[in-house]
DNA sequence: CAGTGGTCTAGACCACAGC
DNA sequence: CTGTGGTCTAGACCACTGC
């Protein structure tokens, strides 16, 4: 019980939306009535408030007062690493090729340049005991810095080609997630010649001013991967 | 420029740690050189610091200083909605069971309940215009008021069976991901005749104490739902 | 007009790191 | 010991809302 009375203030709201106390819209007691109650500066009421705010629970308007947030129900964390996860971790990976060329209409128009441009396109296939679990396909504008040894390139995460190791905040990234049947062309490659489901992974990578910087579709076997997210 | 102070520190310090002026591991300045660079009171250049850690920029060690923060490069946001998603939206759905079951050693496990207790059964099938899109199975521990109309049920999300219309902020879940081939009984209920791939979504729900209250498998035909997640 | 939240000050005391 | 961040105060002025 040595909670700074900020944090009391958070859990007390809180405790009082989860029983439906407070419900979605209701106003939470002013700013003033909050420091009487506690006993408080203004300001200490407020830290509890602001917390209150980022975590999603309560809204503020000028003049007006603070409410309780209606909850957000889909909205999940998911931890996405193209070489591991949950059930399995890529041990291995095979660079089938690294060229330059130029973009087809429709890679031009998702990379938002045009077709006389130079992409570099990267294949390569991924393992775990020996075993080909994925099939990974990335078009990346090229920009300075990129590594362009290809043992480098062999075992890098999208991330690690584009950031070179640098700190990146600003990266933005985009996410797809489909199941699909597998081409021949994958098929030959992650050695399959029964029935089976893809789980595939489209990256899309955006630079601070949220221009595309690559694109990235990775065709992981079914059996061989399972993506986790949960709520809070 | 009408932003506030704060604002502005918190706006200098993010720019400094995307041009790798600051890298992870730094330290910021303390906040009394903040004071006096900014020319502003301590409380306004915590308020900056603040919101910089919220958002994971810097972390604080009391008795130290504030550190520049390695960026979190897997996590992404994910939106999932049983009923919707970016592609496509189920616009029906019909009820093919809801009984009481006594559960079976492995869901008994899943839901960390002993074999003698009661296990709500309930099966659906998603519609998009007329098409079958998925198929929906889940396993809910009852509880007071939860819907017990037929109808209520048909329509319902996970979220909607368990929290009841009520605002709930405690409810905890998670889901796994994968890619499956159908097997016959999906088959069957989704008019599956030649090969596809099925995106598989398993939910499990939790209370405030963390205890499992119903798991839900939702199966779509892979060509009518793409998941999508987001960095930020 | 009174009540609300948003910003900000200029102090204070504390616990903790490191020398 | 000094310097750091963590908590807190008792005011202030502002812009906005709604009566």
């Amino acid at each position: 019980m040595a909670d700074p009375v900020y944090i009391q203030i958070v859990e007390d709201i809180k405790k009082k939306v989860n029983n439906a106390e407070l419900r979605p819209g209701d106003t939470v007691p002013p700013e003033n009535a909050l420091c009487k109650e506690y006993g408080v500066s203004r300001m200490t009421v407020r830290k509890g408030l602001a917390i209150l705010a980022s975590e999603g629970y309560i809204y503020s308007v000028p003049g007006k007062g603070s409410y309780v947030q209606k909850p957000e129900v889909n909205k999940y964390t998911l931890h996405y690493d193209e070489m591991n996860n949950p059930i399995n971790s890529v041990d291995n990976a095979r660079l089938l090729e690294v060229t330059i060329i130029m973009p087809d209409e429709k890679l031009a128009d998702e990379l938002r340049i045009t077709r006389n441009k130079h992409v570099i396109l990267i294949r390569r296939v991924f393992y775990t005991d020996g075993v080909p679990v994925a099939y990974d396909v990335k078009y990346l504008l090229y920009s300075k810095g990129m590594p362009i040894v290809e043992k480098e390139i062999e075992q890098a995460t999208f991330q690690e080609m584009v950031s070179n190791g640098l700190p990146n905040f600003a990266l933005k990234k985009k996410l797809s997630i489909s199941a699909q049947i597998p081409n021949e062309e994958t098929k030959r490659y992650l050695n399959i010649y029964d029935e089976h489901a893809l789980l595939v992974v489209e990256q899309k990578l955006y630079n601070n001013e949220n221009k595309p910087i690559g694109i990235g579709i990775t065709s992981y076997r079914g059996d061989y991967i399972k993506l986790q997210a949960s709520s809070d």
